[in-house]
DNA sequence: ATTACTAGTAGACGAGTAA
DNA sequence: TTTACTCGTCTACTAGTAA
């Protein structure tokens, strides 16, 4: 995203252009910018034709919304300043054990996927994932985590049926190497997803509602 | 900061200009700003000239790192993501009550502070700050704190001794109002100093070596 | 009050090139 | 190879102004 759009956008954001439209002449924002209202306007009209902000103009006053993909655009450079400051090799995940949907644990086990992950992660996931309910003060790691590289392990078609791609990070729990997987394009989750060479729940004698932290890689 | 500036000191820092010099070349900024090795070598000078890096321009590459000023300005801008994203009108930091150097607690008694203090908080505090050492994990938030606006105490000059403008954020610890108070140009420090109308330590019997939970209003 | 057009100007950019 | 100058072009801005 062009750096102009990110700070504009950014500080349509600082406004609360992200819960709701908020009501911002051009003169206003072209003052926070410390532009003209005139460049403002035109900022407006680009970041609109960027599909970065929706408005309703109405007669009175515009009133201003940042769409899902300016949401994305700065998460994204949200992300870079994680990396930045948070030094982060590492972001520890607290959370607490959940039952699994089973969703997550059939998909993983295609075979498919299974040889992928042994040759980028140096072990073949024991069947299942151990499900974990991140706390939510510690979901804007989360995006820090997506923010990252990781490793991809590629979708395929099967049976009609198909798999996308799945980006798995490697973690540990109690000192135990495991890995967190999640889809590529995924839609906003609380609760990760591990795989690991060995049974996690019997292995750490892990309950339902048991706390635990997860020590990822980044 | 202008915007392309903070792109450019952005994509340094990534590559780890903040912690040490970083071996960079025109074209290599150029590739990753997506523009040309000339205007990359244009806004490394703009960049020295804002003193917002410093150079080591060594016989075959040029190193570059981020100058405290440069790294002042992008922690302002990922603390104004941090208050997007964070929806933090409140962070709470958790810590453990420690005894006061005694400092603040001396400062911030000064009478010309304590009539600021009924002026805009609406109390007035009690004799000396309660001192909380801070979770080395919550210090990242310390910055959210220090990068909102909080009320400002003006500093004044008494007896040829200098007081310096102090701000302060109004707090509450286990449902009791109190207001968190930092000099306004301070050095890093993984202490905060607490006022409030009542002795804390008295009211909620808190022992040194004590948790709690600060949540301060942003 | 607004938003946003047009016109003129300042500044940002890349190509060519020197050191 | 580097860095960074000059110069021409083109974009981005502001002022004036209309709706």
């Amino acid at each position: 995203m062009d750096s102009k759009f990110a700070f504009a956008l950014r500080k349509i954001a600082l406004l609360g252009g992200l819960e709701d439209y908020v009501a911002l002449s051009s003169r206003e924002l072209g003052d926070t910018l410390e532009m003209s209202q005139q460049s403002a306007s035109k900022r407006i009209l680009e970041l609109l034709d960027e599909n970065l902000i929706t408005r309703d103009l109405g007669a009175r006053r515009q009133r201003i919304k940042v769409t899902s993909k300016g949401r994305d655009e700065l998460k994204q450079e949200y992300s870079e300043y994680r990396k930045i400051f948070e030094l982060a090799d590492q972001v520890t995940l607290h959370g607490t054990v959940t039952e699994g949907m089973g969703e997550g644990g059939y998909y993983i086990c295609q075979p498919r996927y299974i040889e992928q992950i042994e040759a980028l992660m140096g072990f073949v996931p024991y069947e299942g994932t151990l499900n974990v309910l991140v706390d939510k003060e510690d979901l804007p790691k989360l995006d820090v985590v997506k923010g990252s590289t990781g490793h991809r392990i590629n979708g395929f078609v099967q049976d009609g049926r198909s798999f996308g791609n799945v980006i798995a990070h490697t973690a540990k729990i109690r000192n135990v190497e495991c890995a967190i997987v999640m889809p590529e394009r995924s839609h906003y989750s609380n609760v990760i997803e591990i795989i690991c060479q060995y049974h996690l729940r019997r292995t750490l004698t892990l309950d339902n509602g048991e706390r635990i932290d997860v020590k990822i890689k980044i």
